[in-house]
RNA sequence: GGAGAGAUGGCCGAGUCCGGCUGAAGGCGCUCGCCUCGAAAGCGAGUAGGCAGGAAGCCCCUGCCUCGUGGGUUCGAAUCCCACUCUCUCCGCCA
């Protein structure tokens, strides 16, 4: 969320960004709200020092014995008044903090300004999309024909949009896993981490799937429990309510996990093989940095999930998201497209995010620049490095051979067990 | 799931039974001085966060809030009452 006294010293600027992202969203209410909680916390809190002070002349008549009857009965009446300022600014500051956690982060000056997806900006390709000489089959199709993947069988155990990965096909989804954890501890510098794949709705709100996008997740009944969307909700939220050392930035973590999304509103997209599934694998990126490096740590992290791609040898794109297409908590988002070529098309495969202080803020992530000087948020980024079942589709598709069988990407066949042919 | 113990500042740890200069003793750590060629030891000083005001963007002053969280009792709560969360020990169960 953004800062509640930057929104009251900066309402035009807010009001800008908001435009800018197409959201329709007035101050007006929380200008309102703020000014009457401001009134009432100056008359409270007047009232309370009074309390205080008659507090200790009670303490004081009664240590010398005297009666205190009187003011006591006289502070009595205050303190009924105390209760119910206090209460209605606690509802004030309720509907601030409502309306505060609705405003989206404020695009940073790079990002280009418009309406959608088609507003996006290509900043570089990588490899040609990949040419066949003969006619390609979509993955999903793949998939079945050589009993690696299985939709039927998850629709059947599950439902839509689950799926069952069978022998090599488990083993290439395992081997995917295995390589770009070992990238990125090993060559990009990060720290591995296995986090638990369900967290409570404080570490949802810190990171910003909550209050606004309960819809596309799923909660467990009866519990203060939600299904991960990503690694990214459980690994920022690590350091949740702490003020770490300077020294120890940046921060760089890597995380394998499930991710489960229950996306209230893609019914009819991308409704065939892995692109949009209920759970799917990934492995996260995330960054805790100085404010004054993120948007260079926003590069770097964009280029390690690259690397994935130039490993495997998949031709790829990289775009900037438009305002329009920004994701709620990000102030500057590139996404990483892989080429697919059922969809004849990029496809998203990453999202690489600098959140600013907007998740820190929310989570309460904050630094020491020196060790005496006073705390701040700390700066958060995470990006996908890379989706696990997009990836597997797309080495499916641009390694297919015209006997049906599948080539296994150099990098991967000492995951593979040497294996270089996934065929029948 | 059952029984018990606990949660206090960066850390350890008093205070809770008997509510009133305790935002919190003491120790450790850390920062800055003194000392030293330098270091250690020793000595001295300083060391939580948030909110609202103050002709005040950083500094400073005043007030308010915070002793796991949320309620309650009271003129007044770290201290009393209730609920919840988490941690530890024992038992049961399990991978």
């Amino acid at each position: 969320m953004l800062d509640l006294k930057f929104v009251r010293n900066n309402p035009e600027l807010v009001q800008e960004a908001l435009q800018k992202r197409g959201v329709d969203i007035t101050l007006s209410e929380f200008q309102e709200v703020d000014a009457r909680r401001r009134e009432l916390i100056q008359e409270v809190e007047q009232l309370k020092s009074q309390r205080n002070k008659v507090s200790q002349e009670v303490a004081a008549k009664k240590k010398a014995g005297e009666d205190a009857g009187e003011i006591i009965a006289e502070m009595k009446a205050v303190s009924q008044k105390i209760k119910e300022l206090d209460d209605e600014v606690k509802g004030l500051e309720q509907r601030l903090q409502e309306i505060l956690l609705g405003i989206p982060n404020i695009p940073h000056d790079s990002v280009p300004v418009g309406k959608d997806d088609s507003d996006n900006l290509e900043v570089r390709t990588w490899g040609e999309p990949t040419r066949f000489s003969f006619d390609p089959k979509p993955h999903w199709e793949i998939g079945e024909d050589l009993d690696i993947l299985s939709f039927a069988q998850g629709a059947k155990i599950t439902g839509a949009r689950f799926t069952v990965y069978r022998g090599l096909g488990a083993r290439l989804e395992r081997a995917v896993i295995n390589f770009m954890l070992d990238l990125h501890t090993r060559e990009h510098g990060y720290k591995e981490i296995f986090p638990p794949f369900i967290v409570n709705s404080d570490s949802m709100i810190g990171t910003g799937q909550l209050p606004k996008f309960a819809a596309d997740m799923f909660k467990l009944e009866g519990l203060d429990y939600y299904l991960i969307p990503t690694a990214e909700v459980p690994v920022t939220n690590l350091h949740r309510e702490e003020i770490l050392p300077g020294e120890e930035l940046p921060i760089y973590y890597a995380a394998y996990s499930g991710c489960f999304r229950a996306e209230a509103g893609a019914a009819g997209r991308d409704t065939r093989g892995l692109i949009r599934q209920h759970q799917f694998n990934k492995v996260e990126l995330v960054k805790f940095t100085r404010p004054e490096d993120s948007y260079a740590e926003l590069e770097k992290l964009t280029n390690n999930a690259e690397r994935v791609l130039q490993l495997l040898e998949l031709p790829y794109r990289v775009v900037t998201l438009c305002t329009g297409d920004l994701g709620f908590s990000s102030a500057k988002t590139y996404d990483i497209e892989v080429w697919l070529p059922s969809y004849q098309a990029y496809k998203e495969i990453s999202s690489c995010s600098n959140f600013e202080d907007f998740q820190a803020r929310r989570a309460q992530i904050r630094y020491r620049p020196h060790p005496k000087a006073k705390a701040e948020y700390v700066h958060t980024l995470n990006g996908s490095g890379l989706a696990v079942g997009r990836t597997v589709a797309a080495i499916l598709e641009n390694y297919q051979q015209e006997d049906g069988t599948v080539a296994v990407p150099r990098v991967l066949q000492p995951y593979m067990g040497g294996v270089k042919v996934i065929g029948k």
